[in-house]
This record gives C-alpha cells, structure tokens and sequence, in this order.
DNA sequence: CACAATTAGTTGATGCGTCATCTATTCACG
DNA sequence: CGTGAATAGATGACGCATCAACTAATTGTG
C-alpha cells in the first residue's frame, strides 16, 4: 500500500521518472484502486444476499426485461467466458433470483429471465449503489472524473485518434 | 453567430450529465481497464509456469534478499489476506521457487526466501514486464500517465489536500 | 509463575474465473 | 437429404480470494 507520503515524495521526483517507471506506477495505482473499488463494492452488496457478479447478472436481467436473454448473452456483456456464466446462473436460480427456460425455436438456446424477487434485490440496491459510487470517486470533481474516464478509454483504446 | 466547435459541444452534453452517471461510468471504466490489463499480463507471466500471484510474490521475495520475508509480511505488501498467501507459498514451494524456514529466535514465525530458480523467473520477466506494460499504456503521453496516476491516488485518498 | 490475550500461520469450506472437453442442436453445402 | 462444421451451453478440474475456525508460540499481567 502506497502511503500518503510516499506519494508526496513520489511526485517531488516524478519529472526525472522514465517513462516506464511512470507506467509502472500507474499499473499498480491502476489494479488497487479497482481492487479497492471492488472491495467496497462488495460490502455492499453482499448483505443482500448476492454476490457482486450475482448483481451485475441481475441488473443486466432487469434491463432485459419479460424476455430475458440467452445465457452466452449474458455472458458477452459481462466481458466474462462461458463457463462461469452457466455456474453463476445455477446460483441464481437456486435462490430463484432468476428462471432458465429452453427457447422453442433454436432449442440449444436458454433464455433468462429475472424473477420478482430478483428484481427486489436489484431495486432496493439502486440507490445505495449510487451512493456508494459517489462516496468513492469523492476525491475527484466532476471535471476530473471526465478526464479520468477519458484517459481510461485511451488506455483501452490507444489507436484511437481524438 | 458563433458557431460551436465539436468539442465545445462535447462539453455542453457533459455538463448536462449528473455527477452521478459521471462515477458510474468511471467505475465501469475503471473496473474495465484494471481487468484488460490483468489478463494482458497474465498471458505474458503464465507460459512462465508462474501465475501473476505468484508472480508477485517472487518479486517481493526478490526484492527481499537473502534473509527472506515472514509470510505474513508478503501478504500485507501484497494487500492479500493471510490464508491466500499460505496456499500461494505452498506451491511455490512445491515448484522449490521459494523455501520455508521457521525462525529461530519466534518460531511462530516462517521466513520465506526466493530460490535461484525462482530469481530467475522473475529476471527472465523483468524486460518482457517492463515492455508490456509501456505497450499498455501507449495510448497516452508521459503527462497524461502523470495525470492518470494522480487522479487515482485521488481517488483512494480523498481526504488529501495537493 | 500462571493464565489470558495476542500474534503467526494453517486448514476447511465456499465462491468466482478459466481451460479443456463434452453434448445437443442447428446450419451449410455437396 | 445427409454428413461435417459451427453454435449454445454444461461439466470437470484447477487456481485464487475470503471467511471462520483452529494450532502453536509468545507476550503481558496480576
């Protein structure tokens, strides 16, 4: 963990840093900052019974709507690989937070739906959620959270020219 | 008239946003990126026999010398609970990448020291680290790294004054 | 000195992510 | 049509993280 004052000093010298020593640093600053996020993140939601993959599953299920989606759908908008979608969905619907039901016309399909009391869930942690997201970027104003987002994207996207 | 530039526009529309779906999108970003830059890296550690965990811990107990590191004090600069580290350690044990003695003088204590092939793994991957993660962060200059980096330590101390 | 509290570390159980492999279904094309 | 390729998804095996509970050694205190 980088103290404070390391930081302080960190920057003091930070002209003379090769460019490699700064990516360095930024990789590190980069992976605790989202392990932090994730963590309280977390202790939020868990209390609630589900994990934070169980949330994202959910939320993206209510944004679905009646219809649901196919399981390797879902899958795709998580950024996540097959296998362990089909295993988080066990879970869900083991706690009937969601409903697995072949499609009748492409019967390899499995659409998903999300349940009422699935939903709940999702609802009641709305407003929490977006609190917490809040209390966590509050070291930042809005013009900075711009620039942070916009320098995550081009860390994602370098060949990209704006 | 004047006639608004693409930015300027950009920039109305930001604006317009409320703080709130500012930090959310940041949050995802944040998750996004962290999450592509570990697995752009574990493709590079893995063909090494080593996972990045274990990767990590070979760096500290490099950087730790001969005398060797009790295993909790591995976990704390690894930001890692105790129980990870023990089952870490125990297979890099059984790889003989790292050696266990107990202390002497507080035998509750374990010292853990890097083996010579273990010091090997992590010289082999020293360039090969360094080079990934510049390619990493190639889509920004050596200032916008400096600002990314202080916007995340921002972010995880925002009771700081700078 | 003896006993309680603390510290270092391990073990068991559970959840997630990933790879390789497998089944079932549909598609594509000769 | 019919057979081989592609697609949707499930399963087994393994690695890591975390919680709770445990052992062993040390320290602190009356």
């Amino acid at each position: 963990m980088e103290r404070p004052s390391v930081r302080r000093l960190r920057e003091e010298i930070q002209q003379t840093k090769p460019f490699h020593d700064r990516a360095h640093a930024a990789g590190i600053a980069l992976v605790r900052t989202a392990d932090e996020g994730r963590r309280t993140f977390e202790s939020l939601v868990t209390p609630h019974g589900v994990s934070i993959e169980q949330y994202n599953v959910l939320r993206i299920l209510r944004g679905a709507g009646e219809k649901g989606l196919p399981t390797l759908e879902i899958a795709a908008r998580l950024l996540e690989k097959n296998p362990g979608i089909t295993r988080l969905i066990d879970k869900l619907e083991a706690k009937e937070l969601v409903r697995r039901a072949r499609c009748e016309t492409d019967r390899r399909q499995v659409f998903c739906t999300i349940t009422a009391a699935g939903a709940a869930i999702v609802n009641e942690l709305d407003e929490p959620s977006r609190r917490q997201n809040q209390q966590f970027f509050r070291g930042l104003t809005a013009a900075q959270i711009d620039t942070l987002l916009d320098l995550l994207d081009r860390v994602r996207y370098p060949d990209e020219k704006p």
